[in-house]
DNA sequence: GCTTGACTTAGAGTACACTCCAGATATTAC
DNA sequence: GTAATATCTGGAGTGTACTCTAAGTCAAGC
């Protein structure tokens, strides 16, 4: 799979799907012999993965990290678990706050919907 | 209440509070006569909603428009109102999105505790 | 009266995450 | 064979949201 192709799948720019590989977010990609990536399903599945967890707010220094952890084998699967596990738990800090905010924008808008209606009203007396 | 107590008491910098002002994200904040700013309880409410929004996401820009709205007056209610609409709809989205990305990362923890225990069994062998 | 410390401003600097550009090389279409 | 198109690299540029600096003003304490 040409470069331009992700892109389209994944909707991420050819820059950022670079850019991630060269920050190290997205181990090195298959290459062929003219030295042009030709990305296999599991390039795809990283990709897939960077940006999920990109959409998610997590930050690209904290997936360079899990990366490079993921690249040096078995003995830091302990390490990537706290890792991801902190990360988690930042996420579910965040989804808490803003549900809390999500509510409070639900009632600003009724309070404005009432307000909305009662200028009306005035305006047909 | 000065901008140091005001700083303290919600957690931003007093240089983010200037800035926030100036940005136009709060209404000009009340002084006394040598200039120096004295924020008022209505003061504090726009500081504490504007934490709120920028917390969960909202841009600058958008909350500048707001604010913007908000000073024009009473026949802006309809555009507020569907400016907070949108950007509603839009946290209900990242929320959705954050949450799917919640539960992969607790699935992959899930893979990960397995996988270690696996790993602690086969030195115990 | 003079130092200390909190405040003021305008504007420069920083961090993060892209995004674009220039110049080179390679493949495809005619 | 040559023009157009896609890729490559290193590095510069951009947008967002702060964060810091410099130079000045003012009030309180010694």
């Amino acid at each position: 799979m040409t470069i331009a192709e992700v892109s389209k799948k994944y909707g991420l720019s050819v820059d950022t799907l670079r850019y991630y590989e060269k920050a190290g977010l997205i181990p090195p990609v298959n290459r062929k012999e003219n030295g042009i990536r030709d990305y296999t399903e599991q390039d795809c599945g990283w990709v897939e993965f960077i940006k999920c967890m990109r959409a998610a707010g997590l930050s690209i220094e904290v997936l360079r990290q899990y990366i490079e952890l993921y690249a040096r084998g078995n003995r830091t699967l302990q390490k990537r678990k706290s890792l991801l596990v902190a990360e988690r738990d930042r996420l579910k800090e965040r989804i808490g706050q803003m549900q809390q905010t999500l509510k409070r924008l639900n009632y600003k808008i009724s309070v404005y919907e009432q307000k909305i209606t009662a200028c009306e009203k005035k305006l047909l007396k």
